[in-house]
DNA sequence: TCTGGGGTCCTAGGACCC
DNA sequence: TCTGGGGTCCTAGGACCC
């Protein structure tokens, strides 16, 4: 084993509920349950009882009815996770954000400055709790994999260093179920070879795990059931995706009605593009249908757009495509995903065209650039003055 | 188990190009 | 006329995570 224990995985405990028990003492040692219809958080005291994240409201109640179930105040735990992160950017400049309420801090490098790693991760658990009022756990490793871990398995509210040459010893007797990557399917795959520890696994060859698993996840589990993990704290990660969605319950809906829905989901989700600067290529229509099967449609444009009537536009077609299919089956979810981002400095922020459809904006250009040639298309998008973006649209040999 | 909302990554087939 | 391999992009689906 080579290197030392420098990555801290810092994750904080129960991070909804434990927000309400900060802000409502009268809440502090009784079981909460934030959420309505599904626990989207349980405090200890709720998981004890048995309360899991993603439960059905029904079944959390009926394990537990003296819990107090609150509204999510998405705000509140918004500022707080920023308050959180604040502290993690104090202690490294190398942070990755993982989730509201996660993060990888790499921090060797810093034992002249900060100290050890663990004296810097007693130090970070006692400014989280004293400065934002939370507990957090936070495991120390050689890995981002076995720092995860190590946080996992000294929850609530813990410590836990993985030294290198311990690594072996605390990995292995652990249920497969502990590898991050491996959940319901692909752990009933390995119980039916027989395979229950993280140990039986690694024991395993990878061409039999890439076998029953397929290429790229067998691979990667089977690594680090190994304890290999070659991933550094990437610090320069960004967003490949936003979405919206709205569940809708079982009953029948007018198309009127998908659409006003559609129309809500685009417009919030234009506004997030706007106010970070991003713009999208691909749009995502999500489904459920009524016996809950999901489903996608999707279309990519060749103009990046942060537009609103523009994704609008391209949302009503998926949509208008699959009413048949809706009709003929039921609707329980609508919703949308814009993926293929990039930087909104790549785009005018203007297009000199009158357009409310992103179909019909490609088909005006494939018009122009037929008539009059592709420096023409240039001019009248003022797309092409960025390099990235101007390949894809103007053909080399045109 | 009668079911939220926000994401990531991988697979696989078809179209298209060289 | 038939045949080959490799690469990229798009679409759809699926597993998984918090």
């Amino acid at each position: 084993m080579r290197g030392e224990a420098t990555v801290l995985h810092a994750d904080l405990d129960a991070f909804y509920a434990s927000v309400e028990q900060r802000d409502a003492p009268a809440l502090r040692g009784r079981p909460v349950i934030v959420g309505g219809g599904v626990v989207l958080a349980a405090s200890y005291e709720a998981k004890a009882r048995g309360v899991r994240t993603a439960m059905g409201g029904r079944q959390a109640r009926e394990l537990c009815p003296d819990a107090v179930v609150v509204p999510p105040r998405m705000d509140a735990y918004s500022a707080a996770s920023k308050n959180v992160f604040a502290i993690f950017r104090d202690t490294t400049p190398l942070v990755e954000g993982i989730s509201i309420d996660e993060a990888f801090l790499e921090v060797g490098g810093l034992w002249r400055t900060a100290g050890t790693p663990e004296a810097i991760a007693v130090r970070l658990r006692e400014r989280v709790r004293a400065e934002v009022g939370l507990p957090i756990s936070v495991g120390v490793a050689r890995t981002k994999f076995l720092a995860k871990v190590a946080s996992a398995v000294s929850k609530p509210d813990g410590l836990l260093i993985v030294e290198p040459a311990g690594e072996q010893d605390f990995l292995h007797p652990l249920p497969v179920e502990r590898l991050w990557g491996v959940g319901a399917v692909t752990a009933e795959k390995l119980h039916r070879l027989g395979i229950t520890t993280v140990g039986q696994l690694a024991e395993l060859e990878a061409s039999a795990a890439e076998r029953v698993l397929g290429r790229a996840a067998g691979a990667h589990l089977h690594a680090l059931a190994r304890l290999r993990d070659p991933r550094p704290v990437d610090t320069t990660r960004r967003r490949g995706s936003i979405g919206s969605q709205r569940a809708l319950g079982t009953r029948p809906r007018a198309p009127e009605e998908l659409d006003l829905f559609l129309t809500q989901i685009i417009d919030r989700l234009g506004k997030r593009l706007r106010e970070r600067e991003r713009v999208c290529r691909t749009v995502v229509l999500r489904l459920r249908y009524g016996d809950f099967a999901k489903a996608t449609r999707s279309r990519t444009v060749r103009f990046p757009t942060d537009r609103t009537a523009v994704l609008l536009g391209v949302a009503r077609a998926l949509l208008a495509a699959a009413q048949p299919e809706i009709e003929a089956r039921g609707i329980t979810l609508i919703g949308i995903s814009l993926s293929g981002l990039g930087r909104a400095e790549n785009v005018q922020p203007e297009l000199p065209i009158d357009w409310d459809d992103g179909e019909r904006l490609d088909s005006v250009l494939d018009a122009v650039r037929d008539r009059f040639g592709a420096a023409a298309v240039a001019r009248a998008t003022q797309l092409g003055r960025d390099p990235g973006w101007s390949t894809p649209v103007l053909p080399e040999h045109e």
